[in-house]
DNA sequence: TAGCATTGCGAAAACGGTTTAGAACTTTTC
DNA sequence: GAAAAGTTCTAAACCGTTTTCGCAATGCTA
């Protein structure tokens, strides 16, 4: 309620002196910044951010797009725990995040990705778990606005990753190393990070000696159970079965896991089933998938901490890519 | 970039009448207005939220809270739902949401949850997931400031509840019917959902002529493997085990699952069990889950609603808790 | 044609801060 | 003891809107 100028009567000093004692400037005494930041206490003074803001531009928010087609965003546990990070990394320095969407709007036709975030005067944005083709969302990673990308790599732009070729790689080794050979990779839909486990996989095998036939690699989908159930049976069904079976993700597995029963086969009996991301569930499914934990954790935090440090000394940040 | 200054010189016309014409009032003529949208299409003119809140005092922005201690109240995967349904209806209706902390710092000592708010002038703020008695949380809620919680009733204050009893009911009817008359109840720490779910359990038991030991009912808490399987543990090692177990929630639900099966024994020939929320992964574990379906989307989209009601009429919305 | 309502627009004061340029005063320097 | 330098504060412009009030011009009525 009480703002600046209350606090400047009080006080018997002048507007100006009052904001600068509460915001460090050097050239007010000690004993003037004590008077001042006593009576602000006194009256419950809290800044107005937007008039900060206005004045500023910088309004310390940051605003993330975390949604896909389905608005399924946040139900993803692993986009929710990569997000979760996020927040609580920004918060410890102190900046507040604000999801993006394009459904306010603008007299008559909605905002654009990039129109919200100039409207909100973000100060940076996070984009993750989206269609990165769409020229909406090229048009927000391709403004000046300080970007960090998950799972995506754009010239020029910061982003996280999650160490897919790696990660893959070990996956296919650790199978290889329980005996298996045959195995056959359900993948998501084209993107860079399905290339990067795609040519991942088929590689490691290939050091191994091991060649992949094109009909042990399945198209389905991430995070689509039933695409998942019907391309595994649709491997079943072949020939020469393989012995084991990577799914798209955790999630994903359900649906494989539910082909493979329902066709009277014994999971890890008669077919070994692998997972990739590592979320709780996985380690508490019957029986317990193999998967590759995906350190959210840190891409959560990382992301934040190279958003804020582009926002606050964009001179001096090398923007690069981190692989976690 | 541009301003409705530049848009006012380009247009001749005086920086009011372009606000007007913006704004649909209605002392500006018509060719006046299509002259000044025409320009401002041109010029790419977004209005700048700082200057407008600063002026109405609306921000058009909701502030959630949705964080317990533990900070993973976005990987639970019920309020995730609620969260993103919330989401959306508010973005439906041109509201943005933003998360609300108290690890910002004002001055020296960081904000309450209040301050927060009122540092961002959220027009109204949605509080799920928390630990409803902290006193920071109280003295958001009493606030002047519209409030909408979830899964917990204040007076004169909207709330949006799972039908805690009469769904307990319904599960306590159906594993009744399956014939089970040894029940027990593995349930979440003290709290108003709790109690309800509680009483309803015991009652409906009573009302079939069934009395629950004492020893039947054992505390855990939501969310928490490890106590859940403590929990159960316990329960099995009763002289006159229990034929049904009624979990916290279907995640909880996997340390009980844990702890039978540790123990030798199989689900459902030995012992069943029941779990609460009706989240995806409680159907696709093994065993099937017995389970309560929340209708999460309606939760979330129900307490928009009602907080926007509550924003935008504040003197004619009555203010009422809704159970769905 | 005088009087009056209506229509269409503009001037200017907010809203609550930040920040630059300089004023007033004190201390140091030579 | 005057000029230079340092210290502490203030005045005022500014950020981009909204909104009240008033003013002119026009149309209408009698």
């Amino acid at each position: 309620m009480a703002n600046i100028k209350d606090i400047a009567v009080k006080c018997g000093l002048s507007v100006s002196t009052i904001s600068k004692a509460l915001n460090g400037y050097t050239d007010i005494s000690k004993e003037t910044k004590q008077k001042v930041v006593k009576a602000a206490e006194e009256c419950g003074y809290l800044p107005n951010s937007m008039a900060r803001a206005l004045k500023t531009n910088r309004t310390h928010n940051l605003g993330v797009l975390f949604a896909d087609e389905a608005h399924s965003g946040l139900k993803q546990e692993y986009f929710a725990a990569v997000l979760d990070a996020f927040k609580v990394e920004a918060e410890q320095n102190s900046y507040d995040i604000t999801f993006i969407s394009h459904n306010m709007n603008l007299n008559t036709r909605p905002m654009t990705y990039l129109e919200h975030c100039r409207y909100r005067n973000f100060d940076g944005v996070c984009v993750a778990c989206v269609e990165f083709q769409q020229p909406e969302v090229l048009e927000l990673i391709n403004s000046d606005l300080p970007v960090v990308t998950i799972d995506h790599v754009f010239n020029n732009h910061a982003s996280i990753n999650s160490a897919n070729v790696a990660d893959m790689s070990d996956l296919v080794k650790y199978i290889y190393g329980m005996g298996h050979r045959k195995i056959a990779y359900v993948h998501g839909k084209k993107s860079a990070v399905t290339e990067q486990r795609l040519t991942s996989f088929c590689r490691t095998l290939h050091d191994f000696g091991v060649d992949v036939p094109p009909s042990y690699l399945v198209l389905s989908a991430y995070h689509d159970i039933q695409a998942t159930k019907t391309a595994v049976q649709q491997l079943l069904t072949l020939p020469d079965r393989p012995t084991c079976i990577v799914m798209p993700d955790d999630y994903a597995a359900l649906g494989g896991i539910e082909a493979i029963e329902s066709a009277g086969l014994r999971i890890p009996d008669d077919i070994s089933v692998a997972g990739y991301d590592g979320i709780p569930l996985s380690q508490m499914l019957r029986p317990r998938l193999t998967t590759v934990r995906q350190d959210t954790e840190r891409m959560g935090r990382e992301a934040a901490k190279r958003l804020i440090e582009q926002i606050e000394n964009p001179l001096t940040t090398i923007v690069e890519n981190l692989t976690v």
